[in-house]
DNA sequence: GCGACAG
DNA sequence: ATCTTGTCGC
């Protein structure tokens, strides 16, 4: 069970061996530790931004700049950026070759670590049940839930009225794997996704805990893509 | 064959 | 992700 496991892999190929495995041992993590939301905790989150002008979806050699930040209520209580350029290019069900390497390195060095990761990224909500927000959190042996605009493979109406705390859960095969979750009232509903030792719904509590009535976007995914698109400004990319 | 496809 | 354009609201 060791995180050694987990390790960024080097090919397409190897990847989706590995997804297998962590999907087999997400479910036993969450059994034996499952992370709950209970007091002030806290919260990560972390982004990565891209040169901005490059055309299509990504390419491998691509220049990142990835920032991770930690905040507990409001207050910032760490924060990170790494840059490098990226190995894969982007492919649905594979974001973990391109964005994992440079998340883990900004996540890694936050200080203190925080007590559960937001991730733009799916969890159980993969292809084989082990999206880049769950794949991260192994590595990092720190809970996360993912946070999306869509899902990816799992299917679920949003909610039908938009005010925030309104909830619906979205499924893989019949299981529940997250929740559209309304942050903001009157604004598109976002999906908060299980992802390493956490059930969809915390995943869904964390994400409106996490939000504020006037930001649709959770506040430490918000400061974390702030601060990666000002450190990429600042090297003259953007 | 065609469209869809986390970021 | 990034880009463009338009609309609504504080």
């Amino acid at each position: 069970m060791g995180v050694d496991a987990y390790s960024w892999p080097g090919s397409d190929d190897e990847l989706v061996e590995v997804q297998y495995t962590l999907a087999a041992d997400a479910e036993a993590a969450l059994a034996a530790q499952p992370w709950t939301f209970d007091g002030q905790p806290a919260v990560g989150g972390c982004f990565v931004a891209f040169a901005r002008g490059e055309s299509g979806p990504g390419h491998r050699g691509d220049r990142a700049w990835a920032a991770a930040v930690s905040l507990r209520g409001r207050a910032i209580v760490a924060q990170s950026v790494a840059v490098q350029q990226v190995p894969a290019a982007y492919a649905p069900g594979l974001l973990a070759r391109r964005e994992g390497p440079i998340l883990q390195a900004a996540v890694g060095d936050l200080r203190p670590g925080p007590d559960v990761l937001l991730v733009d990224a799916t969890g159980l909500d993969h292809p084989r049940g082990a999206g880049l927000a769950l794949h991260l959190g192994a590595i990092l042996g720190v809970p996360t839930v993912g946070v999306t605009h869509r899902t990816l493979v799992a299917s679920g109406a949003v909610p039908e009225h938009l005010r925030r705390g309104a909830t619906a859960p979205v499924y893989v095969r019949d299981r529940c794997v997250g929740y559209w979750v309304c942050t903001k009232t009157a604004a598109r509903a976002v999906v908060a996704h299980a992802g390493w030792r956490t059930s969809p719904e915390t995943a869904a509590e964390t994400v409106l805990a996490a939000s504020s009535s006037r930001a649709r976007t959770p506040l430490p995914l918000r400061h974390a893509r702030r601060v990666a698109r000002t450190t990429r400004a600042s090297a003259g990319a953007g």
